[in-house]
DNA sequence: TCGGCCCTGGGG
DNA sequence: CCCCAGGGCCGA
């Protein structure tokens, strides 16, 4: 569920909460997330102090710091498929699914639940196990301000679909199932095109149609199609914007066609059949072969 | 490089 | 009842 624009806005919603707040406690649930939160690690996290909180692709990074310890833990959160992290009065009810709660000042509790567990909370001893994670992840650059000449290499040299590209987390990070067909439709190239068929231009375009959309998408506090709320329990905004996602059989919003979905690498893909072409028809060879694939049709 | 799987819940 | 869902990982 949550994709870069989510995950950064409820780092951007809980900064202001939690950072420089202390852990009084540590309480955590009895189910398994899928990289299981372990019980010693209640006593390394409780009487730390909250430094900082911020982004890496769809992962989250908690600085902590112990005092007399003098040492820098970390923890590193993913919030799969319907995970929450929010920072609430801790005389709210305790919802279903609560993973882990840390304790903050009068009352303030900081709370992961994940209803489906494909979620994690890890705890790391400092920052450089925090990049060997990353770093064993194989996990790629940030989707803003990409090295042009990387980002059209990555795509031209694999015969691989650019939906199944841009869903690699280690071409680029963040980028999931919303926004990689919200992208591909905002720079006109169908999701099922391989890499390879784009020219250079091709690429340079859906590069910017990336950040455009994130960062759009940042601007409205993501998109809530069920679960998600940012740090502060607010929704998203971006699901009334959307091109294509989820928008199967409505009329294209720049024109008229019917909305189609596939699926590609597992996933339902959205596109719209006229101004998203299953192959290019710039070039006189791709004109060539249109021509060819028409007469022989006839 | 793909499909299956890990989970729970909601909708048709 | 079935199918679907914003993610990632693992093995054929």
């Amino acid at each position: 569920m949550p994709e870069l624009p989510e995950v950064e806005t409820v780092v951007r919603d809980l900064r202001p909460l939690v950072v420089g707040r202390t852990i009084r406690a540590v309480r955590h649930g009895p189910k398994k997330l899928r990289k299981p939160w372990q019980a010693k690690w209640n006593p390394l996290v409780a009487g730390t102090r909250i430094e900082g909180i911020r982004r890496r692709g769809k992962w989250m990074v908690v600085n902590l710091i112990s005092g007399r310890a003098v040492s820098a833990p970390r923890l590193i959160l993913h919030l799969g498929m319907t995970g929450q992290f929010t920072a609430v009065d801790g005389a709210h009810p305790a919802p279903d699914h609560l993973h882990l709660v840390l304790e903050l000042h009068q009352g303030r509790e900081l709370r992961f639940r994940d209803p489906r567990r494909f979620g994690s909370v890890t705890f790391h001893a400092d920052e450089a196990e925090v990049e060997a994670f990353f770093e064993q992840n194989g996990l790629g650059p940030e989707p803003f301000g990409l090295d042009p000449a990387y980002f059209r290499q990555a795509v031209r040299g694999t015969s691989r679909t650019l939906k199944a590209v841009l869903l690699d987390q280690r071409v680029v990070a963040g980028v999931g199932n919303i926004y990689a067909d919200e992208a591909c439709s905002l720079a006109g190239l169908h999701p099922q095109r391989r890499g390879k068929s784009l020219t250079p231009a091709d690429a340079d375009r859906l590069r910017g149609a990336i950040e455009t959309v994130l960062t759009k998408a940042i601007e409205y506090r993501g998109s809530t199609i069920r679960d998600y709320v940012g740090g502060s329990g607010l929704r998203g905004g971006f699901q009334n914007e959307f091109r294509v996602y989820g928008r199967t059989g409505d009329p294209c919003r720049a024109c008229g066609t019917a909305i189609a979905c596939v699926r590609l690498s597992g996933r339902s893909s959205h596109f719209c059949p006229s101004c998203q072409p299953t192959h290019h028809k710039g070039t006189k060879a791709a004109q060539r072969t249109t021509k060819k694939t028409q007469e022989g049709i006839r």
